[in-house]
DNA sequence: TTGTAGGCGTTATCAA
DNA sequence: TTGATAACGCCTACAA
């Protein structure tokens, strides 16, 4: 591969010049600039980055941690991140932490050792007075769906209290007043805010929240239908079941079904995301949009803003869940 | 952020010490390997991987390139290709191609002038041709869920045209004989070889191929409408339908209820990949296994063994598909 | 507008 | 077993 200096020598230049040109430097004559553009189409050179890291301290590289890979939620995250960063040519370095605070913790570590320009975060495990630490070290953090205390301008959030009001709400208005709720890992703080959202939602319509109609989760399919048969276990009555996220809603449909309900009559059914597949279930799921795209590119925004000093970035910190109205949730008959 | 040089320092001890304990040279004693850990220790010395990646050639990260990064599919795929390379303390950075030539060469431009080891690549819109010149470079290239003639040490592939032919030998087993069939795009290899496939189940049991019953589809849940919307236009009667992939077989099944139609007894169909939603779907989809995660681990194995010469690496290149059975597809009435 | 020279933090080749 | 010292390919004052 073609170095600089080879370039510079066909060129007839030095190298700061040739440099100059690489990184767009005005200062260089339009005659000099294209007899060095030249000498380097000739030769197929192409700038080894590594080097320009090493000497300009900017990896052009930005780090993501996300829970998962695969799963519709951080699929639509990633890919708003990606194409924002990757029009600005930057790149980014992709790595997981499942949920697991050894393997979150772990994770950043590899992105830090890896001389990222800034992260991204997604974390549920770690804690927050961790992230604050992590925040006065040397690597710039950002958080993705989660709002840190003290550290507003880091965070790309939604507000996940409103959208668990909003799923509750739309479930009461739509008369059921025995209503099941299926929640996230409580040690997951979005999990913990739908479930505050819908409490207040109850108690604004003077419902009381029932330990017999609630259960805690995995964010998974298998949630679901493990909820859903414990409640039909407990032999409780309830018209609606509210599930805190997609995934959950829909292993508690297929559960549902085995079970010989006919849905939505039987039971009304609401989730929270509006993944792709939401749209497929049968009935098609009414649920809780979370702009977790939008919210991708945000950060990438939040990030080329701050870090590589690009103009004209606005950027919005906070983001709202709007509900999504589709068959499975229905009036009380 | 301390330097190898302020280590060297503290320890007492030369540059080139410390490098070999850093690299796990074992030319080095017990007391100056310990003198040099503790001095590290110490000074929180992390080593600065863009120097080593300048100094050795070795950047430790391979480029992966999917065609989204969101989607069942490709989420498998990345998960299985980054779980194992990380473990071996190699990171990935991910880009995207999403099925078009263009960016699809873009994206492998990118990779190639981030200095990756190796590059994966799951290319569809890009020719055989350029791949095989591609493979002339420098750069290691390996490719996922597709068979390039002539490289098939660096490929890892499904093979397509078995599963076509299980899906519809299945369908025919069942008693059906007017299939209608919704393809994926024919300028992807996966597509084309699945109605290859296709084909041959159809005449091996002498049931004619018919124009009339054939949509090329997108492989996306639209494509799955559409096609259906077609046939049903076209006043054409078949008692199953054969999607190509599992998205498009999502897409038919909500379509077809919208329809009116009453599954599985109305019309059986199946899909292909068997991603996770398809135990979600209703009825659930009864459809082709297509080892993905498997897959992009050993994609991982494969540059583990090539390019970082880890042993005892066993590799597959060629996987087979399977028929997974679920409650779509039932005995023709 | 262009060139010179030092430095970025390691690895690797010789010697010692 | 250890230590000098020259790469690695580029950026960036500073000088001209």
């Amino acid at each position: 591969m073609a170095t600089i200096y080879e370039v510079s020598k066909l060129a007839g230049v030095s190298l700061a010049t040739v440099s100059r040109v690489i990184n767009k430097n005005p200062r260089v004559s339009d005659k000099t600039r294209q007899k060095v553009l030249d000498a380097m189409a000739e030769l197929g050179y192409r700038p080894n980055s590594i080097a320009q890291s090493l000497a300009s301290n900017i990896s052009n590289s930005v780090g993501i941690l996300v829970s998962e890979l695969h799963g519709p939620f951080f699929g639509q995250m990633m890919a708003g991140i990606e194409s924002e960063l990757r029009a600005a040519g930057k790149h980014v370095i992709i790595t997981t932490g499942h949920s697991e605070e050894d393997k979150e913790k772990d994770g950043i570590e590899f992105l830090i050792s890896r001389n990222c320009d800034a992260i991204i975060l997604h974390v549920e495990a770690v804690s927050d007075a961790y992230l604050i630490d992590l925040c006065k070290g040397k690597m710039p953090v950002y958080f993705m769906s989660r709002l840190v205390e003290g550290l507003n301008d880091h965070c790309i959030s939604l507000d996940n209290e409103l959208g668990g009001y909003l799923a509750t709400q739309s479930v009461i208005a739509q008369g059921h007043s025995t209503i099941a709720y299926i929640a996230g890992p409580q040690f997951k703080a979005d999990a913990k805010d739908r479930l505050a959202g819908h409490k207040r939602a109850l108690a604004e319509s003077n419902i009381p929240f029932s330990d017999t109609l609630y259960f805690e989760g995995d964010f998974k399919e298998t949630g679901g239908s493990d909820g859903l048969n414990h409640f039909l276990e407990s032999k409780q009555e309830f018209s609606a079941l509210i599930c805190a996220n997609d995934e959950m809603a829909s292993g508690a449909i297929t559960y549902a079904r085995e079970r010989g309900f006919s849905l939505p009559k039987d039971l009304s059914i609401i989730g929270f995301d509006n993944i792709i597949f939401a749209r497929h279930t049968y009935p098609k799921l009414t649920t809780i949009d979370n702009p977790v795209n939008l919210m991708g590119t945000m950060a990438a925004k939040l990030v080329l803003k701050n870090i590589y000093k690009q103009k004209n970035m606005s950027i919005t910190h906070s983001f709202e869940p709007t509900l999504i109205t589709r068959d499975s949730l229905i009036c009380k008959s």
